[in-house]
DNA sequence: TTATGACCATTCGGACGATTCTGGTCATCA
DNA sequence: TGATGACCAGAATCGTCCGAATGGTCATAA
């Protein structure tokens, strides 16, 4: 049983702990001394590389976004429709909805998060971070990769319900009856024909660099705003 | 200040106060005394009228489903489009949407419910009712009224999630920004390219006739199964 | 006959103190 | 030097109590 644990390892198992944790248990229910446990690490440990549970919580979110956010994108690149408002609105749910925790955090579930909800004043800058902002519908409106004649104000809000809707929704219909590539095929088809593009258009390419610079500029956002302190700075993580 | 209200009018009045004071301050909190005291009759009165204070507050429901009902209705015959999926989908929405009381029963709001919410098994039922069912959407995909390469039992989830995130939706992006009749034609233009239909379609009378039905059936649902008791029979309401 | 409001049994909700638990620290140890 | 876990102050929780308020009834009055 002698494991080598690395700083950053350990720190992974930390996290790895607390998301298990928290996603069944919920934030509140959910003690600094389990997570330790679960960890297989000491109370104080936990305290060399989080400054508060808060912080740590904090920490797990940008985490999980990060990671939601890279399985969004490969499952995009895996569709040979490739970058589209369709693809990226359905597999940006698809992805979100295959992540417990941080679909909790989107819908701002009071059974996982518990107290924290109130300490969630960033989180409209969350939201938009999931890929829907007024400036990705303006730019892919001038790019004609969405139709021009939807006010772009309202099918913002059109767009944000839908996808709010979708995470909340199995609590109305449950999901069991269908399964999440049949409603992500509708969801494709659906938005295909009734956002755009009409046609071929080339300028997907532009389209992507975008997407990918609000990609970008969200988890920046995330990081500069979630974690407070940290005694190791993270080295790696160079694609994106 | 002499009001020669008659029975049913005196019910009405009840209804009304009801409706104003748990809108305002939540089903818990609002006491059946306030009630009296603001529709201007004795406490016992009300008891003459309703078997109990959830009776009251089934009966307000049944009507107010009904007042939006009718609402939608109107809505949609104003509409030049006539009968549609999406003018079904949109004014339903708008109608819900208008109706403070109706719109916190469908999304079970805690605040205004407050304990009501777990006596609400019947609630299921209730959604089906307002225009969105599976049998719905079948019947219109074999009309041509719903393109028919989208699986069913998906689509009704995606529609249903869709409601669902528009009528919460303010909590996540305000309403305040555009308005309801600008993110009304989003919708339809929304979903009349994205699910149908695709030419004129002349079936468009069998689907009125459809959707009449079903709205009868759940209305007659609700009205069996809300109301347990009423001391007084309303006689008129012959429109359907 | 019909509406009323005083009345009753029950529940609700705040106060209070005892007790446990939790996040966070730090002297100690490997 | 880095990890540990005993330890602390403060917070949350539980159990108990009691007065106020609530839903519902019914004898009485209009």
């Amino acid at each position: 049983m002698s494991e080598p644990a690395t700083n950053a390892e350990r720190e992974q198992a930390i996290l790895d702990a607390a998301s298990a944790l928290i996603t069944h248990y919920g934030y509140d229910k959910t003690t600094v001394e389990d997570i330790a446990q679960q960890a297989g690490v000491a109370k104080g440990t936990i305290y060399l590389h989080f400054r508060s549970k808060d912080d740590l919580f904090s920490a797990l979110i940008a985490r999980e976004a990060q990671r939601v956010a890279e399985r969004s994108f490969a499952l995009i690149d895996a569709d040979p429709e490739g970058v589209t408002v369709y693809t990226i609105f359905r597999y940006g749910w698809q992805a979100m909805q295959e992540n417990p925790l941080l679909r909790a955090v989107y819908v701002r579930d009071r059974r996982v998060l518990g107290d924290y909800v109130r300490r969630l004043a960033s989180l409209p800058q969350f939201s938009q971070m999931v890929s829907l902002s007024g400036e990705f519908i303006q730019h892919f409106q001038r790019l004609g990769l969405i139709r021009a004649d939807l006010d772009p104000d309202a099918l913002l809000y059109v767009l944000t319900s839908f996808r709010y809707g979708l995470l909340v929704g199995d609590a109305v219909v449950p999901l069991s009856r269908t399964s999440v590539e049949t409603v992500g095929e509708v969801i494709s088809k659906l938005l295909a024909s009734g956002i755009g593009p009409q046609g071929d258009s080339a300028k997907s390419e532009e389209g992507l660099r975008i997407l990918r610079d609000l990609y970008a500029k969200g988890l920046e956002f995330m990081r500069a705003n979630g974690r407070q302190a940290s005694k190791d700075s993270n080295p790696g993580s160079g694609t994106i």
